[in-house]
This record gives structure tokens, C-alpha cells and sequence, in this order.
DNA sequence: CAAATTTTTGACCGGTTGGACAAACGTTAG
DNA sequence: CTAACGTTTGTCCAACCGGTCAAAAATTTG
């Protein structure tokens, strides 16, 4: 059970939503430990003590932000269900989660961040609220395996597979362009991905025939 | 032109490695901002001084670690050859870079922090001597697409996508292993991810018809 | 208005960190 | 033995960092 939420001021409203806003975009850029409160500080444009009288620890921030984070990213993953077309369905939640790492990098990226190092502050959420909602959606799609809706393979696989091919476009942003150049690494390669994602997870590679 | 590799007395070359060692241990596990001097000569047997006596700052380390790993790192890739069917030497590959995130997951970690964090200090590799071989590789890929061997698709976003999943289980560990949970989490993940990596890669979802 | 409360600031503190340095220690060659 | 060289250590420092605190400034409330 949560403690009961403490009253709070409109001053507090806002400048509490200022400061995850400015420590989403210092901790998504630099880790928890690589970033400062001092940076924080200065990115919401306020002094360092007066950000420590809006959340009394550099943890606390972190973990309001995990807390509200983690959500909006799993928001994709609650909507896969079972009513509708497999094939449709799983390629609709593959574009979804794409446009969430075009829309959101730097979420996506702190999550990455955390889970690099051992995710030492979100591990319980992990083996539970994540680990529940995912056996939940491997048995939807093994139910679809079952109907022979879609071809016969490892649900929970298929899930990392998809997380780690959208992902990949927040997280290693920096390589993707630097691999795909000026000309190729401009605001349409999320388009290229998109397509190729959908033939990959569809058809594989092998040639038609 | 690099300049000529200073002499060294076999004392130095062993405690360098030692160094390098430890430094891969606490650099993958911390980031480089999150790890200490004094984590990395702990680790490596010996006192802060001694340490900066063979590496004179942090960064050093880091940048040898870096350009050392890079050659390993993309081997794999390189090893992609024109010889031989298309789809064998992709499956080939596939498997070797799943390998290579189980056998070396903190090598995997130390590029996944350096590049997650904007890639500060090896963003000029990437633009040239990573993007060059990926630019040739895809060539290669291309050759294969127009000769039918295997279906028609960008080959840069085919290549990301078997960094993706793979790096994956060494990036991800944490979270593979806590939403697996204790009985699928261990050792048989790796060919559990195999099975599934060769049947998405080469056939896709859509079920047999 | 004035009192009460909330917000902001500057100064400060103890602990950590990257790094410098000289002195000590060990080893080898003459 | 001793001079020369490579290695190791203890000590120290300046910068930084997370966090405190009292007092000033601003805002809300009666």
C-alpha cells in the first residue's frame, strides 16, 4: 500500500513537474551517478538548494520518475489483446513501441540506463509487475500459436525481440545515425525501420518462392 | 599516424592488463562516470597511486580499453563473407554475435554505456571506421538481395536489428533473467533466444501455409 | 493591512574523487 | 658496495558533490 499523497501547493505542483522534466533530460543523458543535482538544478532553472526543498534526496527524484515512468512504458504492451487479428495485432504493438522510442528516447534511454547497471533500484518491479504483465501477454500469444495464427515459436523471446529491435532507435540513437550518415540518418529512418521491422517480424529473410 | 608504442618492461605489460581487466569489470558494470580509481586498482590488486603509475589519468584507461575492444567486438562482422549460401553465413553470424554477448556481456555493457551516454569519446570511430565496414557489409547484403538469395530489405536496418536482439541478452541481462524467472532464466536462455533469433531472422511469424 | 506560511537564497559542511609528489623500496648491473 | 633504474606507497590537495541550515523574500491567509 502507498502512503496517502502529501497536500501540495500549486507552486509545488509545478515546480515538481519542472524538476522530473529537467532530470529526465540530465539523468537520461548521463545516469544517475554521471549526473549532478547541481546540473538538475540549472536545467530547471533554480538553485540547488531550492530544488532539495522540493524532493529532499537525488534519489527521490530518480525514483518518482522510474515510478512514473515505467507506465507509460509498458503502455503498449497492456494494450496487445486478444481480440482482433494476431498478425495485426503484433505488428500494431511493434509500431507503437517504435513510435514510443522515436517520441520518447530519453525514457527509453533511462530505463536502459538503470537496467545496464543492474537495475539495483527498479529490480523488484521487474520480477513483479513486469515479469506478471509479460507471462500474461505470453500466454495470449501462445494462445495464438495454439489457434495456428501465428507460427509456433518462444512467446517471451519474441517479446525481448521486439523491445530490443525498437529500442535500439532511442537507446543506440547516436550509432544508427553515425552508421546511416547525413544523408540516410535524418528524421526518415524511423519510416525505413518501421517498414523493415514489419517484414522482419513477418516473413523473415527468406526469398519468396 | 599513431605514434610509436612506448617501450615496456614485462612488469608493465602484466599490471597493464591487470588494469584493463579490472577496468572492464567496474567500467561495465558503473559507467565511466559512475565508476572510482580506487574501485578499478581495488579490483585490480593494488593501491591508487601504483595504479595511476602505469595509466597516468582515468580517461587512459578508458580509451585503451575502448579502441582495444572494438577490433573484437566487430569481428563477427567482419568474418560476414560473400563465400557460401546467404542465408548460412547470416544464421552464422546471428549465432556468433550471441555468442559473443554470452561469452563477453561486460564488453557488450561498456559499449552500450559509452554509446547510450552520446558516445563523447568514440563518436568519430563510429562515423568512420564503424560505418565504413557496415557501409561495405551492406553492400555485400545488397549483392545478396539482387542475386535472390534472400528477400529484399535495407540491409543497414537488417544489420542493427542482429546488434538489437542479440546485445540484447547481454545489455538486458537483468531484466531477461527477471522476467524469465528462475527456471527459464538460467544457462538454457541462450539457446532458448538461438532457436527463436534463426526462426525470426529466417522465416519470420506468418504461419506456415 | 498584518500574521502566518511557503518559497528562495547564500553560506557552509563533511565526504569523496581524480590526481600530484616525494620518499621509500626493490632489483639489477658494474 | 653502490649507482641507476623501475616500482610502490603514504600523504596531500583542490575540486566537486550531496545535503544542511538559518535567514531573507515572496506569497497566502485572516
Amino acid at each position: 500500500m502507498e502512503g496517502s499523497a502529501p497536500r501540495r501547493t500549486r507552486i509545488q505542483q509545478e515546480k515538481r513537474e519542472l524538476i522530473l522534466e529537467a532530470a529526465l533530460e540530465v539523468f537520461s543523458a548521463n545516469g544517475f551517478r554521471g549526473s549532478t543535482i547541481d546540473q538538475i538544478a540549472e536545467a530547471a532553472g533554480m538553485s540547488k538548494p531550492n530544488l532539495l526543498y522540493y524532493f529532499r534526496r537525488k534519489e527521490d527524484i530518480h525514483e518518482t520518475l522510474m515510478q512514473r515512468l515505467l507506465d507509460t512504458w509498458l503502455a503498449p504492451l497492456r494494450e496487445l489483446d486478444d481480440i482482433g487479428d494476431p498478425l495485426t495485432e503484433l505488428r500494431s504493438y511493434i509500431r507503437r513501441k517504435l513510435e514510443m522510442a522515436r517520441d520518447f528516447p530519453r525514457e527509453s534511454r533511462l530505463f536502459a540506463n538503470e537496467i545496464l547497471q543492474g537495475a539495483p533500484r527498479i529490480k523488484p518491479l521487474l520480477e513483479g509487475e513486469l515479469k506478471s504483465l509479460v507471462d500474461e501477454k505470453a500466454a495470449v500469444i501462445k494462445g495464438w500459436m495454439r489457434a495456428g495464427k501465428i507460427a509456433r515459436t518462444d512467446p517471451w523471446h519474441l517479446i525481448f525481440s521486439i523491445w530490443a529491435t525498437t529500442q535500439h532507435y532511442a537507446d543506440f540513437d547516436v550509432q544508427v545515425r553515425a552508421v546511416l550518415g547525413a544523408d540516410r540518418g535524418g528524421d526518415g529512418r524511423f519510416e525505413d525501420a518501421a517498414r523493415f521491422l514489419e517484414q522482419l517480424f513477418l516473413d523473415g529473410l527468406k526469398p519468396k518462392g
